[in-house]
DNA sequence: AGGCGAACACAACAAATGTTAAGATATGCG
DNA sequence: CGCATATCTTAACATTTGTTGTGTTCGCCT
């Protein structure tokens, strides 16, 4: 396994705070001196269990990560999708069970960071724990858009929301180029973050493709024409606060 | 209008904090000393309006209210009800702005508590802090757990898990009594809830009426069929957090 | 008491989505 | 390289849900 530094570690998760809060370089440094144990998960390999009560929280250092319930039937919704830089389970804080699994899409790297050494650090300094608190804030905004995309949009317009809030959350780590970039879910994840089938979401993708909108392969986005995807999409970015609150 | 005494504001959020997160007493008493402004609101009222940055933080003292989002082509969908002891917009404590619409859904009593007066008692008393960090965590988890229930579950069911879900939270409050209790929405908004028509809803209660699992009227649930009502929900209370933690 | 508007009820038909099944394409592994 | 498996693709048909429209009931106001 290659050799993994702090900083790579690190880095996805500074850039998104200092875009969205506008943190103090000081309080990062002292988050970037904090002991961490790293661990690889395999795609599929599930990270978090569903009521269990985790004395770590994680940073995903690389690779994509859903939070999924599955429910008596089996039908599996996923709830979130969690990109390089998110901290999934940062309530475990302050709150000791998880209430959902967390899976990893693809081959992960996750750091794990005792409460303690968090609790501590948030202690000395403040504004490392007003950072998280409003990180968790932010985590509630998008699951309420979510509640709106699969209670009211058509499937259509839902998938295109979808794939516009990853790439606007990608391209604040740098990973959207040229209208392309990684979503590494099948189509019967999609359907899944969805609420709807594979087969529907096949037809909705191939719908989006003849339509010129965008093109989806083996978890590659190409955005075709822009201009139609956003109007799809309705986007409308504030719940991400993507720039530091006055 | 007839007099409201402070214990009547604060009951209800004391009777559910006692139990979800066993309260410290001295806790309690220096919140309801705080200073407060009571509103009242009128049906349909908007208290909350999406990108509004208020200085305080309600409590409902008496009455319903929901937040909603609106898009674009006018459809509307309600991301949580809130009863009686709910702080809808506790997490304007450390966020500035409001990204949905609160509403008034029956004429309804707010009492108003400046952030500036919370955040002092938090300062001074941190279990209050940590008291309401966990409720907006439950917050959080209880929109999870919507977009579960509009992504996964049939309508039938569906509507069976959104009335086990205010069972539970009104039963905490002491509001269901021999198996009826009020929820003051009308078919068109247990619609908005679902992410259904109003006509579907109908539907959908005519069917669970005709099975005798229960029955509503004018905003007022009377369970029919406790066992056949379990099974629909298939409802796991553990993300309301009823009882507290260890 | 009468009238008005909102909410409820229900039916007929249209559209969206699920189910099942089959073949095609990709990917990992021996 | 060739097999084994997962994913994708598509079609036909079933079911759910939306749309439209028309009465009816209820609560409120005068």
């Amino acid at each position: 396994m290659r050799d993994v530094t702090s900083d790579m570690i690190w880095a996805p998760l500074f850039q998104r705070l200092k875009t969205t809060t506008g943190a103090d370089d000081r309080d990062l440094q002292a988050l970037a001196a904090l002991p961490f144990t790293l661990r690889h998960y395999r795609e599929n390999q599930t990270v978090l269990r569903d009521g269990e009560e985790p004395s770590e929280c994680c940073l995903i250092a690389d690779g994509f990560c859903v939070r999924s319930k599955t429910i008596a039937d089996g039908r599996g919704q996923i709830l979130s999708i969690h990109i390089p830089g998110d901290l999934p389970n940062l309530q475990n804080l302050h709150f000791p069970t998880v209430d959902h699994d967390l899976i990893a899409l693809s081959d992960c790297t996750l750091a794990f960071i005792a409460h303690k050494a968090l609790n501590d650090l948030i202690g000395r300094r403040p504004g490392v724990g007003d950072m998280f608190w409003r990180d968790t804030l932010v985590d509630a905004a998008v699951s309420r858009e979510w509640i709106v995309n699969v209670g009211q949009r058509s499937t259509y317009n839902r998938l295109a929301h979808l794939i516009v809030e990853l790439r606007e959350r990608l391209r604040l780590i740098g990973r959207v180029i040229d209208n392309t970039f990684a979503i590494p879910l099948t189509q019967e994840q999609f359907g899944e973050a969805m609420g709807v089938t594979s087969v529907h979401t096949n037809r909705i993708l191939r719908e989006l493709r003849i339509d010129g909108v965008l093109e989806l392969q083996r978890g590659t986005v190409r955005i075709l024409n822009e201009h139609k995807l956003q109007e799809l999409a309705q986007f409308d970015g504030r719940y991400l606060h993507l720039s530091p609150s006055p």
